[in-house]
DNA sequence: TATAGCACCGGAACCAGTTCCGGAACTTCC
DNA sequence: GGAAGTTCCGGAACTGGTTCCGGTGCTATA
C-alpha cells in the first residue's frame, strides 16, 4: 500500500505451462497437487514443461480458493503496559534458550506436515501490526507464548476466531488449548530435593509476579516450604534475566547472610545468582545448594552445572504444533489441555 | 495441501461491505486504500460499513493482484555441510544477542513503512523447504544473515530473482547488496588497544574459519600485530558461543601460560574466556587485558564488563532494511555496498 | 456387438480483491 | 443557457490458481 513497486519480468503462470504441455490448466494443476486421476505419460510432459518453464505456483492464487497457506506463525508476545520491560524485549527473546527450545519443538512436527514457521516477536509498539498481519491471513494458525497475565493477545485471537494454541494457561481464562507443565509438581521436586539436602534455611528468586509462571512457582515453593514445616522464605524477584538473577541473590544475601538453600524460578537467573554467590564468598554447593527451573542451556553452562527441575520444551512444543494442526482439520473442536510432567535433574549446585 | 481444512464461517467480503453501505464494490476498495477520490460522506458511510461488518481484508485477494505482501522475511542462515554444529543452531540463534539487535534495528524502519517482519531459521533440514517458502511469494524481500563462506543460501536467492539484502559481504561474490562493518579496523583498534596497554603477548580467540567474520577478523589481528612488529599471535578457534570461548582460553593458556593480552572474536567467547582466565587464577585485567568484539548485551554482562569493538549492529540493520525497501522500489537497481566504522569502547576488561 | 462402467481430461465457474475506463452529475465560464 | 471541464462513482476486466461437472474414449461384460 504504501510501496510503490516496479514491474519484474513476471514469473510462468499455470496457463504457460499448460500451453508448453499441449494440455489444460486444469491438468497441470492437479500434476501439481498429486492428484492421482492423471495418465503418467501426461504426468511427465507436464513436469518436464514445469522443469523447463521454471514454473513456481502463486501463493496468493492458490490460497484464495484453498483459504490456506501453509504456514502458522510462532508468535511471542509482550504485553503493552511492560514499558522499561520492553525496551530490552529483543534482546531478552534472543538471550534466553527457552525460545530456541520452543522453535526446535515446533518446527519439528510442522516441518513433517509440510507447514512454514515463521516467528514474530510482538512488542507493544507492533502489537496492532502484528494483529493485522495475523487476522489479514498470512498464516492459518498461530502459537502464541504469552507469558503476562495481562497480556490481551490470546483473548484477542480467540475472539477473531484465529486457531491459536498457548504455550501455558493463559492469565485470564480464554476458549483456547494450551500446554503447560505442572508447576507445583515441578516447585515441589527442587524443594523437597532442597530440604533432603539438609538445609533448611532457603530463599527463593521469584519470577514477575504479573506472570503466571512466576507467581505461580513462588506461591508453590511457599506451599512446599509449610508442607515441610517449614518458615515462609525470603523472596526476591528477578525478571527471568540473568542480570536480574545476580542482583537478586546480592541482595538476598546482602539481608539474609546465613540462607543455605536457594530456589530460582528459571535457570538465567539461577545462573546469575550463582555466580553473586561466589563472587560474595559463598561456595556452591558447599553453603549453598542452588536448585534453578527448566533445564535450559543456561543449566550446563553454569559452573558448577545446575540442579534443575526439567521442562520437556521441545516436546510441549511439538504437543502445541499437534494440537494446533488438530485445530486446524477440525475447527470447530473445543479447547483442550494437556499438562507435562517435570523432572528433576541433580548436577553439581546442589 | 497436506492438511484438508474445514470451514469455518466466513468472514465478509467487500462484496458484503458494498451492499451495507449501498455502493459498489470499487468504491469499498478506494475507501480502504486511501484514494482521495471519494467524496467524504460516502468515505463515512462505507467506514462505517466496515466497522459494523468488521470486515478485514483479504489478503490472499489482494496481494493476487497488487503483486505485494507488505511484508518481508529474516532469514537466518546456517548452511549444509556443518553437522554437528547444526543440531544447536536454534539454541545458538536464541542465545546470541546478535540476532535481537538486528532485528530490533530491521523492524524499527520496516515498521514505520507499514512492512510486516517475520523470522525464519533456516538450517539444514529446513533449507529447502524455507527456499519454496521465499520463492511463493510469502513475502517481497528477504533480509539475509549468512554468516558461512559456502552457503548457497545467497546465491540461490540472487538466482531467483527474489529482492535480498545481505548482512555481510558475501563468502562468493553475488550480485546482491549488502551491509557491513570495517573488519580491519575494528580489530586494529582492539590491537591498538591492547599494544597501547603495554600488552606484547598477545593471543587471539578466532571465530570460525568457515566464516568470513571469523576468517577476517583472524587475519587482520595478525597484520596488526605484525605493523607493530610483534610476533605471530597463539590462535584457537572458537564457535562464537561463550562455552567455545571458555575452552578456548583454557586451552590458550595451558600452552601459551605468559598470555597478558587477548583478543576475542566476539563478546560471547570473550566473556567465556573471562570467566575461565579467572578460574586459572589470572586477574582481568591485571594479568592480562582481554578484548572482544560486538559490544553486545554479553559485554556488559561480563565481569569485569569488556572493552571490545562496537559494532553499529541495530544501524547496520536499519540500512538493511532501507535497501531492501530500496530494492523493492526499484527491481532493477544495481547491488549496492554500505560498510559501517567500528568504535572502541573500553571498559574494564583492559 | 451393444452397453455399462471407468479412467481421465477440458471448460468454466469461482475465490476476493484492484484498477481501468466510461459516463453521470455538477461546476464553471462564456 | 449551452459547452467544456471536474469530480466521483459503477461496471467489468483481470490477477492465477482450484475444483466441479460433464463428456470422450477405452475396456469389460453380457
Amino acid at each position: 500500500m504504501t510501496t510503490p513497486r516496479a514491474e519484474l519480468p513476471r514469473p510462468p503462470t499455470l496457463d504457460e505451462v499448460a500451453v508448453a504441455a499441449g494440455v489444460s490448466r486444469a491438468t497441470v494443476s492437479r500434476v501439481i497437487n498429486d492428484v492421482p486421476t492423471v495418465d503418467p505419460r501426461l504426468r511427465a510432459v507436464v513436469e518436464r514443461a514445469i522443469q523447463e518453464t521454471g514454473y513456481v505456483p502463486n501463493l496468493a492464487a492458490r490460497s484464495l480458493v484453498t483459504r490456506r497457506t501453509d504456514s502458522v506463525a510462532l508468535v511471542i508476545s509482550e504485553p503493552p503496559n511492560h514499558r522499561e520491560y520492553a525496551a530490552t524485549f529483543l534482546n531478552r527473546v534472543f538471550t534466553d534458550p527457552y525460545f530456541g527450545r520452543i522453535t526446535a519443538g515446533a518446527q519439528e512436527v510442522l516441518r513433517s506436515d509440510g507447514i512454514h514457521l515463521v516467528i514474530i516477536p510482538a512488542d507493544p509498539p507492533a502489537h496492532d501490526q502484528v494483529l493485522r498481519y495475523l487476522r489479514q491471513g498470512h498464516v492459518d494458525g498461530v502459537l502464541l507464548i504469552s507469558s503476562h497475565a495481562a497480556d490481551p493477545f490470546p483473548g484477542q485471537l480467540a475472539e477473531m476466531g484465529v486457531v491459536t494454541v498457548l504455550s501455558a494457561r493463559p492469565g485470564r481464562p480464554v476458549p483456547l488449548s494450551y500446554v503447560d507443565v505442572d508447576q507445583p509438581a515441578g516447585v515441589a521436586l527442587a524443594a523437597d530435593h532442597l530440604v533432603s539436602r539438609g538445609r533448611r534455611r532457603l530463599a527463593t528468586i521469584a519470577g514477575p509476579q504479573d506472570m503466571p509462571a512466576g507467581q505461580g512457582r513462588l506461591s508453590a515453593f511457599r506451599d512446599a516450604l509449610a508442607r515441610h514445616g517449614l518458615p515462609a522464605p525470603p523472596v526476591v524477584e528477578g525478571d527471568f534475566t540473568r542480570a536480574s538473577g545476580e542482583a537478586a541473590a546480592r541482595a538476598l544475601i546482602a539481608e539474609h547472610p546465613r540462607i543455605d538453600g536457594l530456589f530460582v524460578a528459571n535457570d538465567l537467573m539461577a545462573e546469575g545468582a550463582v555466580r553473586a554467590l561466589q563472587e560474595a564468598g559463598r561456595d556452591v554447593p558447599g553453603d549453598v545448594s542452588v536448585v534453578g527451573f527448566d533445564d535450559s542451556s543456561a543449566a550446563l553452562e553454569a559452573h558448577p552445572q545446575l540442579t534443575t527441575v526439567r521442562q520437556p520444551v521441545e516436546e510441549m512444543a511439538a504437543e502445541m504444533a499437534r494440537l494446533l494442526l488438530a485445530g486446524l482439520r477440525e475447527p470447530h473442536r473445543s479447547p483442550r489441555t494437556v499438562i507435562f510432567n517435570p523432572t528433576l535433574v541433580v548436577r553439581d549446585s546442589s
